[in-house]
DNA sequence: TTCTGCTCGCTTTTT
DNA sequence: GCGAGCAGAA
C-alpha cells in the first residue's frame, strides 16, 4: 500500500521563495516551453482565467474524454497556477482516490520543477490534495469544537457502520418482527443513498429499494436512532465526513473562513461525484471563482454510490454567467481501431453528450473478441497471450486483466499461481474485512475513543466468557457520564469464566487509554495480547498473525495512532497479490483489476474477462435503462484502458456458484449485448484454442496412457502399505 | 449467559 | 463457499 502522511502542521508554514524580477524573466521563457507540449484545447484548459497572482478566473468545466491527457492537463493547470504565483497552501485539489492524488502531486512537482528550476519547492507546499473524504476529515478535526464534535472522533468504515446500524436495530426491537427486516447492510445502503443523493427516503425506496417500501416508517426510526448513536459515541461514518463538511460550509459564521482558506479548488473525476459533494463545492465557491472541475460523462460508473452525471452536465448553469467549458476529444492513448470500437459501443447508449474521440495512432490490429469454451480456457488464453507478449518484450506491468466483479478472476488467479506468474490484484479487497485485522483495529479504535460501542463490543467479546450481554454492560459503564474509560474497565466485575484473561486485558487498556507506551509500540503490545486469542479462535492462526505483523510494520510508518486509524479507514490498502505483501516495486507483475479500480489507468495490452451477458452487464444491474447504460459505460471504460491491444474474452459456458435455489450449475452465456452483431466489423472475432481436426490416438499414445494408469493405481495402493 | 452446531438465504462495483 | 440467526446444551 502507498503510505503517505499528511505533513505535520509545522510544514504548512513552509516559507516560499522570493519572486524576484530576474526569476520572472526566466519563468516567462520557460512557460512557453512547457505549455508548448500541450494541444490547443489542453492549453486553453490550462490557461483559462489564470492571470496575475491573487486573481482567480471564473468557473471552468473541462470535459476530458478517455485518454485525452486529462491528468496531465489538470497537473499543468495546477503547475501553471503555481508558476503564476498562486500560493500552494491555498490550492485544494480533490481527487477520486488517494492514488490519484499522489499521481497528481507527483506530476505537478515535475512540471513545476521544469518550469521553475530550483524553486520547485513550491510544489511541495501542495498539501491540500486528497479525496473529498480525507479532506473532509482534516477540516472537521480543525473545526471539531465548533460543531460539537470530540476532536478524537473515530471513523467507521462501511462494515463498522453496518454493525452499528445492527446494534441500533436490535435496541429498537426491529429484528424480531414476524416478517424479516432488511439486512443491516441494506439498511446502511439505503441510509447512505438518502444522504448522498439528497433525495427523500420515500423516493430512494421507490427508485432503488422497492422491496423495502413497507418498512419506511421503521427505517425512519432506525436512521434517527442511528444518527443519535453516532453522535453519542463520537463516531462518524464516511457520509458524515461530507455531511458535516457541507453543513459547515453552509453555516454563515464558518463559511467565509472555510471558503477563504482556498483560492483555487480543482476537482478531478467530477462525473463520479454526488449531489452532496456538488453542494459542498458550491458553498465553498458560490460564484465559481477559482473553481475547476474535470470529468467525462461517458465514464460515469459510480451511480451505485449516489454519483450523478447531472453534476457535470448541470455545472455550467449553476453560475451567472455560465461556466466556461473546454472539451478535450483528442485521444493520445489508444490506436484508431480500439477507439473506433469503443466509440461504437458507447454510441449505442440511449443518452450521450460528448463527442467521439479521435486519434492519429493508426494500427492494423482490431480489438479481438475471443470465444473460449469455459473459464478454464479463458484463464489459459490470457496466460498464453500474456506470456507471448512478454516474450515480445512487453513487461507484465504493461498488461492488465480487467473484470466486472472481483471474483471473476478466481480461476485466472489459480492458473497464474500455478504457472508462477506474479500478479497484483486491485479492487474487491478484503484485507480490512478479515476478522483478525478488524479485531486489532477495534482495540485501537476503542482506546482512541472509548465511547465507540461497535469497537468496544467487538473487543470485549474476544475474551472467553464474555458474550453480548456482559459486553453490553461493560460498555454501559464505560460510557456512563463522567466515567473514565480505563477506571471503568478496571472496576468492572468480570464473570468468573473470564477471570483468567481479565487482568491482562485491564492492564493493556489502561496503558492504551493513558497513552503510556507511545506509538507505534502500542501496536506491538496489542499484537502480543491478541495472539493467544487468535490461536484459540482460528485454525489458521499462523497466516493471520502474518497479516497482523504486516499491519504492524505499516503502523510504524504513521506518526500517531489517530493518523493511522483515520488513513487506514479512508484509504485502505487497495491491492493484494498471490503472496502476502505487494511485490517490490521493481519487480515485474501482471495487473488484475476490477473495472472500477482501473479508472484513470492505461496499459499496452488489456484483457477483459467474461464479456458475456450476466457479467457485463451484470445480472444485478439490468433493472432499468439507466443501469444498463451504466454497465455499458463500464465496458467502455474497460476498452478505453487499452493502448495497443485489446482482447474481450467470452466464455461460452459459465459456472455459477449457488446463485439461486438451483445451486451450482453451468449456464450457457452469450456475448455481451453491448457488442451486437452489427458492431462486429469493428472487431476480429475468433475462437481459442484454434480449432484443429482431432487427431486419432496413436498406438504409442494409448500404450503410454495405459502405463500411466497402472502407475497411478500402484501409487495409490502404495499409500497404504 | 455463553458457546456450538445447524439451517437458510444471499452473493457487484467503493470513498 | 459464508455470514446471520436460531435452537439447544453446558
Amino acid at each position: 500500500m502507498c503510505v503517505t502522511l499528511f505533513p505535520p502542521p509545522e510544514s504548512l508554514v513552509l516559507t516560499l521563495p522570493d519572486t524576484d524580477s530576474a526569476a520572472s524573466e526566466t519563468t516567462a521563457k520557460e512557460v512557453a516551453d512547457y505549455l508548448a507540449k500541450l494541444n490547443e484545447a489542453q492549453r486553453r484548459a490550462v490557461e483559462f482565467g489564470v492571470e496575475e497572482p491573487g486573481r482567480c478566473g471564473g468557473p471552468l468545466l473541462v470535459i476530458a474524454g478517455a485518454g485525452s491527457g486529462k491528468t496531465n492537463t489538470l497537473a499543468h493547470r495546477v503547475a501553471h497556477l503555481l508558476v503564476k504565483g498562486a500560493d500552494p497552501h491555498r490550492i485544494l485539489l480533490l481527487t477520486f482516490s488517494r492514488r490519484a492524488a499522489l499521481e497528481m502531486t507527483r506530476r505537478v512537482t515535475r512540471i513545476a520543477a521544469n518550469a521553475l528550476g530550483k524553486r520547485s519547492a513550491i510544489a511541495q507546499g501542495l498539501t491540500w490534495s486528497g479525496t473529498f473524504h480525507s479532506v473532509g476529515a482534516r477540516l472537521l478535526r480543525d473545526y471539531a469544537d465548533l460543531v460539537g464534535l470530540a476532536p478524537s472522533f473515530t471513523i467507521n468504515d462501511r462494515e463498522d457502520s453496518a454493525d452499528l446500524m445492527n446494534l441500533v436495530r436490535h435496541e429498537l426491537g426491529l429484528s424480531s418482527k414476524e416478517k424479516r427486516f432488511p439486512a443491516k447492510s441494506t439498511c446502511f445502503s439505503i441510509y447512505s443513498r438518502v444522504v448522498n443523493t439528497g433525495a427523500s427516503l420515500a423516493t430512494v425506496l421507490d427508485q432503488s429499494y422497492p422491496w423495502c417500501r413497507e418498512w419506511e416508517a421503521d427505517l425512519k426510526r432506525l436512521f434517527a436512532a442511528y444518527v443519535a448513536a453516532k453522535q453519542a459515541q463520537s463516531v462518524l461514518d464516511y457520509d458524515d465526513l461530507l455531511l458535516y463538511w457541507s453543513h459547515l460550509a453552509a453555516e454563515p459564521s464558518v463559511a467565509a473562513d472555510l471558503a477563504s482558506r482556498f483560492d483555487h479548488v480543482l476537482v478531478d473525476e467530477y462525473q463520479d461525484t454526488n449531489r452532496l459533494q456538488a453542494s459542498i463545492l458550491l458553498s465553498m465557491k458560490p460564484d465559481g471563482r477559482g473553481l475547476t472541475v474535470v470529468g467525462d460523462d461517458a465514464q460515469s460508473i459510480y451511480s451505485f454510490r449516489g454519483a450523478t452525471v447531472r453534476n457535470i452536465l448541470d455545472f455550467p448553469g449553476h453560475f451567472e454567467p455560465a461556466a466556461a467549458t473546454v472539451t478535450l476529444d483528442r485521444n493520445y492513448r489508444s490506436t484508431q481501431p480500439i477507439l473506433e470500437a469503443s466509440n461504437a459501443v458507447i454510441g449505442m447508449a440511449s443518452e450521450r453528450y460528448t463527442k467521439n474521440l479521435w486519434t492519429d495512432k493508426a494500427s492494423a490490429q482490431k480489438p479481438r473478441v475471443v470465444s473460449v469454451a469455459d473459464e478454464a480456457d479463458q484463464a489459459r488464453y490470457v496466460v498464453e497471450k500474456v506470456l507471448e507478449a512478454r516474450e515480445g518484450g512487453m513487461k507484465l506491468k504493461s498488461q492488465a486483466v480487467l473484470f466486472r466483479a472481483a471474483h471473476h478472476s478466481a480461476t485466472l488467479e489459480i492458473e497464474l499461481t500455478r504457472r508462477n506468474i506474479p500478479f497484483v490484484k486491485f479492487g474487491g479487497l478484503k484485507f480490512l474485512d478479515s476478522v483478525h485485522v478488524k479485531d486489532v483495529l477495534a482495540v485501537l479504535r476503542w482506546a482512541e475513543n472509548p465511547r465507540d460501542r461497535v469497537a468496544g463490543f467487538r473487543v470485549a467479546q474476544l475474551l472467553p466468557g464474555i458474550g453480548p450481554a456482559i459486553a453490553g454492560r461493560l460498555l454501559d459503564s464505560v460510557s456512563a457520564p463522567e466515567a473514565v474509560a480505563s477506571n471503568a474497565i478496571k472496576a468492572f466485575a468480570a464473570p468468573a469464566k473470564a477471570s483468567e484473561d481479565w487482568p491482562r486485558f485491564v492492564g493493556m487498556m489502561a496503558k492504551l487509554c493513558g497513552r503510556e507506551s507511545g506509538w507505534p509500540a502500542e501496536f506491538e503490545m496489542i499484537r502480543r495480547w491478541y495472539e493467544p486469542h487468535l490461536e484459540r479462535n482460528h485454525e489458521d492462526a499462523a497466516i493471520r498473525i502474518g497479516d497482523v505483523l504486516q499491519m504492524e510494520s505499516i503502523a510504524a510508518t504513521y506518526a500517531t495512532r489517530e493518523r493511522f486509524l483515520t488513513e487506514l479507514t479512508l484509504d485502505p490498502p487497495d491491492a493484494t497479490s498471490d503472496e502476502s505483501g505487494v511485490p517490490m516495486l521493481d519487480e515485474d507483475y501482471l495487473i488484475l483489476s476490477t473495472i472500477h479500480s482501473a479508472k484513470g489507468q492505461e496499459w499496452r495490452n488489456v484483457f477483459v474477462l467474461n464479456g458475456v451477458d450476466g457479467c457485463i452487464p451484470s445480472d444485478l444491474g439490468t433493472g432499468s435503462d439507466e443501469e444498463i447504460d451504466e454497465e455499458r459505460r463500464l465496458l467502455y471504460v474497460a476498452m478505453t484502458r487499452a493502448k495497443e491491444d485489446l482482447h474481450i474474452v467470452t466464455p461460452q459456458r459459465f459456472y455459477v456458484h449457488n446463485q439461486t435455489h438451483l445451486g451450482d450449475r453451468h449456464v450457457w452465456a452469450q456475448r455481451t449485448r453491448f457488442i451486437p452483431q452489427h458492431l462486429m466489423p469493428h472487431f476480429d472475432a475468433g475462437a481459442w484454442p484454434p480449432v484443429v481436426a482431432p487427431a486419432a490416438p496413436t498406438a504409442a499414445g494409448l500404450a503410454a496412457a495405459a502405463k500411466a494408469k497402472i502407475d497411478i493405481a500402484a501409487r495409490l495402493k502404495g499409500m497404504w502399505d
